[in-house]
DNA sequence: ATCCCGAGGG
DNA sequence: CCCTCTGGAT
């Protein structure tokens, strides 16, 4: 099988069977996504979508929180992973968006790297999300589903995965595959233990074939 | 104990 | 390339 053939199959299987998201990231605008995107790494939406209606309402747009002091935001994300971080993050993000952008969300992956708590995989989202652009954002469910499908192959960094995914997933489908890729990596190929006797990838899936085929085939 | 839609610094 | 940050759910 070649990896087009296989990429065929994936698209297709996601096409009819994607899983329904339980929780999503809550945001009006480009701002609050922002916000709630840079708050969201090593945490669920579930627990993020908990925290920024008091930042949203306490700071209602990038100039309001470029003012916020440390002190002031820290408790509104204190309960949520990395909250030093997160506040410093924040308040030097609005700060550059005022600064250097004239209060302007940049929309251009160059230009959001440039922010304080904004790396690759966040501005691929918010380009992708705001902006329509074919970017793929590689967090970890679609470095790992990748990889165990066989979609990427050798690839040991994010920005390896992107450009491998970008290589055979036709431009349209980039953003709608990025959505499929994370929830099937957050429901059905989770970390530990995937639910692989749920998951209809199984016919092309290296991972399957390689480690629990072999396994059940080893005990039987 | 292990995992959540990572980024920055050494 | 590695490490650290760091809270809550399961």
């Amino acid at each position: 099988m070649t990896r087009k053939e296989r990429y065929a199959f994936v698209l297709d299987y996601f096409k009819q069977h994607a899983p329904n998201a339980e929780t999503e990231l809550l945001y009006d605008n480009p701002y609050q996504l922002l916000v709630a995107v840079i708050l969201s790494a090593q945490c669920t939406d579930k627990r993020v979508n908990m925290t920024t209606p008091a930042i949203f309402e306490e700071y209602p747009d990038v100039e309001a929180l470029s003012h916020a002091t440390f002190d002031d935001l820290f408790p509104l994300i204190r309960s949520i992973s990395y909250p030093n971080n997160k506040t410093k993050h924040l308040i030097g993000m609005a700060k550059m968006v005022v600064e250097k952008f004239h209060g302007e969300i940049p929309m251009t992956v160059d230009e959001l790297v440039e922010l304080p708590g904004v790396g690759r995989k966040t501005a691929n989202v918010i380009t992708s999300v705001v902006d329509n652009q074919p970017n793929m954002a590689v967090d970890t469910h679609v470095f790992r589903v990748a990889a165990r499908i066989g979609l990427t192959l050798n690839a040991t960094t994010p920005l390896a995965t992107e450009k491998q995914l970008l290589e055979f997933i036709p431009k349209e489908l980039v953003h709608i595959a990025h959505h499929w890729l994370i929830l099937h990596g957050r429901y059905i190929c989770v970390a530990r233990t995937p639910k692989c006797d749920e998951c209809g990838l199984r016919p092309v899936c290296k991972y399957y074939q390689k480690n629990v085929k072999a396994g059940v085939k080893a005990i039987g």
